[in-house]
RNA sequence: UGCCCUGUGGUGUAAUUGGCAACACGUCUGACUCUGGAUCAGAAGACUUCAGGUUCGAGCCCUGACGGGGCAGCCA
């Protein structure tokens, strides 16, 4: 399934897909003189999510496996929606993702004068005209579904007057709508987008990078094709809702008789329990539903960094999610999987209890402290091991201990015996309870001869749980995140607003968790494994020397849970 | 009502181009375990949307239905 070969360690050879087939048979027949060169044309109002990277690692991947090239090419062709913020978190997330695009970033809006002469060229061949229509009057003459559309009057207009009004539409002559340049292709064309599409439009405001030199831009189904001719594209990859657009794609290069790439369309991601659409993410950040586009509930890529995600897993999820033009849906559970495979191999184990219940050994000496080894993780003794202090008063998880356990629960119970991680079996015995009857503290008795690696007790307990010395233990903020809604589709139902399903736990805080001293010297971005309980990042945004802040990255599987449901 | 694309286990993808439907995730057993994790062994789960046709033989080819998606921005 997977070719071995020539490719950097982050990105392996990938599976076969329609698109590498096609690229197979083109290296075949030479189509491209033996070249591959791809590229991702983001567009810099929004930032990356999910599906954005699985087109990066679709392009640069194959761009990788062909000894090919991949460029990052920034479609800022509309001035009025564009942020220099976009394009620096853009070019970041690609460089986190690990995709090479080397020195090549570069920007549709450099194009725009060749864009501008190859428009006077189409003009003189009598396959372009400035229309004096307003865009309503366009909308108007364009046709139905199932009508043909109607000729505009400007239609016919002399190659020498449309040459000077396109001319003056640049000079800034004209107010916005009040002209723009469309194609001469076919007002009949059962396919709209070759009803004579608009190729120029007037944008008196200010441009990110060229400021305002230009005052008519380019549209999409103009300018795109033309931006991966003059950068020598070989497949250009786009998703399903272009395929309509591409005969106007080769009936711009064809007319130009400019060098001609190939436009292959595929079914972008869709993940279960998020949305992906832009406008959707941005509302969510501006109406403040969730903290900012790296708000670790987003599914952009920043949020998956700051969550705790590695490029790996998201490379390797992409990979897991092939490539198709059906569209799909994507279950999260292999995304999750992806991350916890990773991190299962790589992430230090530590020990860290949530919900604090105390407990006091009472025939451990008071005052005495040991340290106990603890191995960094069982995957990988390469990582080495650690000491953990352990005394007479620590703290378990609450929910480690059940006075009326149901069946099968093999964690501390009153009377019963439970061995704490690396430490030793302690046994219940006594229950301490307020006044309202909670629980509040267990009595414990040690066994000496069970510590751990000592290998002098043959006693056997069905469970161990983690824990912290109490006195050693530091506090930490935690942050748990969950789905950001509680529907697989969020926006299913058209009737109804997508924020109404958002999930009203998708995130829980905890004030202050007890973390082993140990983690004192984690750095932001760091990532482990407490115990038993999941996956933990240091945030890079919130989290100090003074105050440690961990994002939950992801939950370990947990079956005794599961199983507990039914 | 027009045009384009697309229908394979719960989910996502395969099927050497016509040869008894495979892989991953998920689910469920069991083993092992000082993480109810990981690992290991195994199981269940698909009459390949439907109906015709061609063929010795069809998920692949043909015809017709039906379902899903996209398209009527001076957005991309």
């Amino acid at each position: 399934m997977l070719e071995s070969g020539n490719s950097s360690e982050n990105f392996p050879s990938k599976p076969k897909n329609f698109i590498r087939e096609i690229i197979d048979e083109d290296m075949k027949t030479n189509k491209w003189g033996g070249r591959v060169h791809t590229r991702f044309p983001p567009e810099p109002n929004g930032y990356l999510h999910i599906g954005h990277a699985k087109s990066i690692c679709l392009n640069f991947g194959i761009a990788n496996d062909y000894n090919g090239k991949f460029n990052l090419r920034f479609d800022d062709t509309n001035p009025s929606k564009e942020e220099q913020e976009y394009v620096d978190s853009i070019i970041e997330d690609i460089r986190w993702l690990g995709a090479d695009f080397e020195d090549r970033i570069l920007f549709a809006s450099d194009y725009f004068e060749q864009m501008y002469e190859w428009a006077v060229k189409l003009i003189k061949k009598g396959k372009a005209y400035v229309d004096d229509l307003s865009a309503d009057q366009i909308r108007g003459l364009r046709g139905t579904l199932t009508e043909a559309g109607k000729e505009s009057p400007f239609r016919n207009r002399t190659v020498e007057e449309n040459l000077d009004l396109f001319e003056r539409m640049r000079k800034g002559e004209f107010e916005n709508g009040e002209k723009v340049l469309r194609a001469k292709i076919d007002m009949a064309s059962p396919n709209i987008n070759l009803r004579d599409p608009v190729m120029y439009r007037i944008v008196h405001s200010e441009h990110h990078r060229q400021g305002t030199k230009w005052c008519i831009y380019p549209t999409y189904d103009w300018a795109h094709g033309l931006e991966d001719s003059i950068e020598g594209i070989t497949h250009s990859i786009c998703t399903l809702e272009f395929e309509n657009h591409r005969p106007l794609y080769d009936w711009f290069l064809d007319e130009l008789g400019i060098y001609h790439p190939q436009q292959i369309e595929f079914a972008r991601l869709n993940l279960s329990y998020t949305v992906m659409s832009k406008r959707k993410l941005l509302r969510l950040v501006q109406e403040k539903y969730v903290d900012g586009w790296d708000d670790p509930r987003m599914p952009t890529v920043s949020a998956f960094r700051r969550r705790g995600y590695t490029p790996e897993a998201i490379i390797n999820f992409t990979d897991i999610v092939g490539v198709a033009k059906r569209d799909a849906m994507t279950d999260i559970a292999l995304l999750e999987y992806a991350i916890r495979d990773d991190l299962n191999k790589h992430a230090q184990r530590v020990m860290a209890v949530l919900d604090p219940l105390k407990i006091v050994i009472t025939n451990y000496p008071a005052g005495a402290v040991e340290e106990l080894e603890a191995i960094n993780n069982p995957e990988d003794p390469s990582m080495g091991s650690r000491k953990i202090p352990f005394s007479n008063e620590i703290y378990i998880e609450k929910s480690d201990f059940m006075e009326n356990p149901p069946k099968g629960f093999h964690r501390l119970v009153p009377g019963g015996e439970v061995r704490l991680r690396y430490a030793y079996i302690i046994k219940c015995e006594e229950v301490i309870k307020n006044d309202k009857g909670e629980t509040i503290e267990l009595r414990c008795t040690f066994d000496a001869d069970t510590k751990s690696g000592t290998g002098t007790s043959n006693k056997k307990v069905k469970g161990t749980i983690h824990w912290v010395s109490a006195k050693h233990a530091l506090n930490a903020e935690v942050r748990l995140y969950d789905r950001l809604f509680t529907v697989e589709e969020p926006d299913a139902d058209k009737e109804k607003d997508f924020i109404e399903l958002l999930n009203p736990d998708s995130l829980k805080i905890i004030p202050k968790a007890m973390i082993e001293p140990s983690l004192k010297s984690s750095r932001p971005g760091d990532r482990f494994q407490f115990e038993r309980l999941g996956y933990f990042c240091v945030d890079y945004k919130n989290s100090s020397d003074e105050k440690l802040v961990f994002n939950r990255t992801v939950t370990l599987k947990d079956s005794w849970v599961k199983s507990n449901k039914k």
